[in-house]
DNA sequence: GTAATGATCTCT
DNA sequence: GAGATCATTACC
């Protein structure tokens, strides 16, 4: 039994910025739930402006809102109908952008596989119930490691997605084992 | 009301 | 490479 790394919550101020930053700096940080903790080690940033890929690229509606309200909150839905999908919401309030977590490097407490979005909800028994959670405060929280590690961020297209796919907006820890085997076509 | 779509995973 | 499986969205 390992000793977890001391951590401090996330802040409003840390998700009000710019989505590909947001993104970036999320890299190495830990999402808690309950007695699991986990390192993220793959994101995506979704830009709420001119990304056609995006979920908010038209405008609110019912399910998206949580996208244009205030930063560091969590974005969760359901995708083909079996797996839920964690996002984290950014940029100032009234304006759209979220980082969906791909994958992420289990700490404690996670016994099942973390290499993919769907796979990492489950792990983390991550549901609808968390849509909205705050993560800067909640039994769902983002932490920021107190020892900063250092390490490459690799960058490429997104994944899995069929528009806007020439942008390079996902990032992931270089040589990560738990990055997602998950290989565009 | 009806139909198309999808930021996935697992098995073959 | 294909199927599972359903909430959300767009359109009639």
């Amino acid at each position: 039994m390992r000793s977890t790394p001391l951590t401090y919550n996330t802040t409003r101020a840390f998700y009000a910025r710019p989505t590909v930053e947001v993104a970036r700096d999320l890299l190495g940080t830990i999402l808690r739930h309950g007695a699991a903790a986990a390192r993220i080690v793959e994101v995506e940033a979704y830009l709420g402006e001119s990304d056609t890929a995006a979920h908010s690229a038209r405008g609110p509606t019912p399910r998206t809102q949580v996208l244009f309200g205030p930063p560091g909150h969590a974005y969760v839905y359901l995708i083909y109908g079996m797996h839920y999908c964690l996002n984290i919401a950014a940029e100032r309030e009234g304006k759209a952008g979220c980082v969906l977590i791909r994958a992420v490097e289990p700490i404690a407490g996670v016994g099942l596989p973390t290499n993919g979005p769907g796979k990492l909800t489950r792990a983390l028994g991550i549901t609808l119930e968390h849509y909205g959670a705050d993560l800067t405060g909640g039994s769902l929280i983002v932490c920021a490691p107190a020892r900063r590690t250092t390490f490459d961020i690799g960058v490429s297209p997104r994944i899995r997605i069929k528009k806007a796919i020439d942008l390079p907006l996902r990032f992931f820890i270089q040589g990560n084992r738990y990055v997602s085997g998950s290989v565009p076509k």
